[in-house]
DNA sequence: TTCCCTGCAAAGCTTTTGCAGTGGG
DNA sequence: CCCACTGCAAAAGCTTTGCAGGGAA
């Protein structure tokens, strides 16, 4: 439905050739270096839209900004971040969504999801 | 250091009164219904403070909120919310914090903390 | 009497939105 | 030839901050 605009290829090389999280800020500004013009609130917008499509995933920093990473798994998983530098690791989905599942079927609960986000001080930052 | 002020104990009962994670907006209002006059500013300033004390445990929500909670760290439990009729049930912690230390270790992280929400369909919405 | 804390209002940030114009299909 | 998408700028939240006055110790 998305349409294919010159805007949306060059953000989704951007998402594709960067591993970490970045803000939708950082993002526009690195586009901007790279030579593409293109409005902020572009950017916004597809991400946006990205998520809902679940091309992207989003999460909430500590430092008031949301960050975006293209979906590396397509299974469910969860994020473990530090809090200093923001590096991220996926965690694949396997002992929690058993423990949820029996959880929720115990207290009488069906349609069972969750979220989980982990965080903590990573190598790099901790020594 | 810091000063008893009226303002100040004022949230911290606002605190204790409530299990749950809010929004400083959530709670300046709810200290006004109480009858308390104190401006937003200082209940930002007040949870700032508490936070930095480790008094309170801040969080950022997925509406773009941080939200604060007394710290009870051998409390610490999980909830099982109903997202029809908002019907919840607290989960003892046991196995994720385990989990969560472990996968972190892991990685190498440390001080590591972790937040889970489960969600579903209750027994008498369900049916 | 200090000087930390508060209230108020303005400013700062990230993100969203209205509107008119443009370009993809 | 449509109408989804874009750019621009203004607006909308949430949160912080400057400053002057007030209250805790």
């Amino acid at each position: 439905m998305e349409r294919r605009t010159r805007q949306r290829s060059a953000l989704e090389e951007m998402l594709d050739r960067t591993p970490e999280f970045q803000s939708a800020q950082q993002l526009h500004a690195k586009l901007l270096d790279a030579g593409e013009t293109l409005a902020l609130a572009t950017v916004y917008r597809l991400l946006q839209s990205m998520v809902s499509e679940g091309e992207v995933d989003a999460l909430r920093s500590h430092d008031s900004e949301t960050k975006y990473r293209r979906c590396r798994r397509k299974e469910h998983h969860h994020h473990l971040v530090c809090r200093q530098c923001g590096h991220t690791i996926e965690i694949a989905e396997t002992t929690v969504q058993r423990w949820a599942d029996k959880i929720s079927h115990q207290h009488g609960f069906s349609a069972a999801s969750h979220t989980l986000e982990l965080s903590g001080i990573c190598g790099t930052c901790g020594r």
